[in-house]
DNA sequence: CGACTCTTTGAATTTTGTCAAACTGAGTGG
DNA sequence: CCACTCAGTTTGACAAAATTCAAAGAGTCG
């Protein structure tokens, strides 16, 4: 039940090395760190909104979603989440949740309690910042999406958050050159860009026409990056890849 | 020029209390936090996409506006600000800045310099906490944000964004009942909610026209909460307002 | 008063949504 | 191995929401 492997958090690791040389001490807590893993089926809510958790979530496999709902019954998803993330990391400082996580494929999950999280943040304060840098780079790409949302037109925001997931997935050794994974389905790229499937699934076929990107299945290629990011007005700064994972 | 007064951060004082109970060390080191104090005119940059500021921005009064410009010079405003607020507060573990910040109104604003930041939270855990929690309900508004622009009609938008802002600015003890001050020219409210300003001016007028508010210059009105509460489909419980003052 | 910016209005256009149905492909069970 | 199912994708026609453009009012401030 209870786990602690090494190979287990990786990405974490990666992710936090990739901005921070971390110290032998710092390393071992982190490999060691206590945590309760858990297999999931896809489609599964991992905690709701309106939850009050005593513990956050790592990703260690497999792809998860935030959303909120409406009262209108729409669904808007905030974040996709890959291994390494701890998409509900927030739920540290603020008590009640605002929103609600998913799995979207099937996932291996870490639960971390809060008390070792918050140990762990006193001991290592390092560690503290690095984890609240994780926090305020998640806002960095919220607020990017509402930018994305507001202001872009379908093509462009979709081609927009192609950009971003092949660059975070690279950043974390997960896309193999200019090809990677892409789990979503149209209706769940659809609640995350703010229009209907139906639209989605135009605007994909107009950026396979114009020959800037193959999806068969759930792998994606981007044919032509440069074409691909101009038309998404895409600049990485935000996802803030102070590393050399950030170049592409 | 260096002042530290205890009057001039009070609002963010309150803030922190709101969730927190202050010790007097804690509280004393607040007061006479070193900052530098300006006088700012309206419409007028603090800090811009691309910075590395090594000092972040305390509102002391007056309203300010984070925001984003596109290739194709759009502009999204993605966060609004008042008295209390530190809109640039993650530039303290984000080396650059991804997004810009200028005033809306006249402002008098108290920069604090990331080391005197750093060593406060080393010095004070809780306030480390407490700040961190801060950049976490900003996350939390963007987020939901994105929802509010994704899933909700103009008119909705519009009444989500009117609740949220007559909320903060209670929280914060600058609201007289349903009346309160709204400086965002309609311009501006539409580069926050995504839509063209003459649309903006059109679902105005519709929740005019449905008696459920009055704007005239800047004051704004709510003449009837609970139903424009419904019709923004508005839930406060992101903004974590976990206090006395988070009641209607 | 005059020079602003900000708000308001109307008409034509564009983008996107909705609805309904057909198609595809990956399992599943007979 | 072949129907069968089911989720996901694709298509077309029509409707709704919002944009654009252009111009006219209203307020505010020197």
């Amino acid at each position: 039940m209870a786990a602690s492997a090494s190979h287990d958090n990786a990405p974490l690791i990666v992710k936090l090395e990739s901005f921070l040389a971390l110290s032998a001490e710092e390393r071992g807590a982190l490999e060691t760190l206590p945590m309760q893993v858990q297999a999931l089926t896809a489609d599964q809510d991992i905690v709701r909104q309106g939850d009050r958790p005593v513990r956050s979530c790592l990703i260690l496999s497999g792809y998860a979603a935030t959303y909120q709902t409406t009262g209108a019954g729409k669904r808007q998803i905030q974040a996709f989440h890959m291994p390494g993330d701890i998409p509900d990391l927030q739920s540290l400082h603020l008590k009640v949740l605002d929103n609600s996580l998913a799995t979207i494929t099937p996932c291996r999950v870490g639960f971390i309690t809060h008390d070792v999280l918050l140990d762990l943040c006193r001991r290592h304060p390092r560690l503290n910042d690095a984890f609240w840098r994780e926090t305020l780079v998640d806002g960095a790409i919220f607020r990017t999406w509402v930018t994305n949302n507001g202001q872009r037109e379908a093509l462009g925001r979709l081609a927009h958050i192609l950009c971003e997931w092949i660059t975070r997935l690279r950043a974390v050794g997960l896309a193999d050159g200019l090809t990677c994974e892409l789990p979503m389905t149209q209706a769940e790229l659809a609640d995350a860009l703010g229009v209907s499937t139906v639209h989605v699934n135009r605007v994909l076929q107009e950026l396979r026409a114009k020959d800037l990107v193959t999806l068969k299945g759930s792998v994606l290629t981007v044919l032509d990056w440069e074409a691909l990011k101009r038309i998404a007005d895409f600049d990485p700064a935000y996802l803030h890849l102070d590393g050399d994972r950030a170049a592409f």
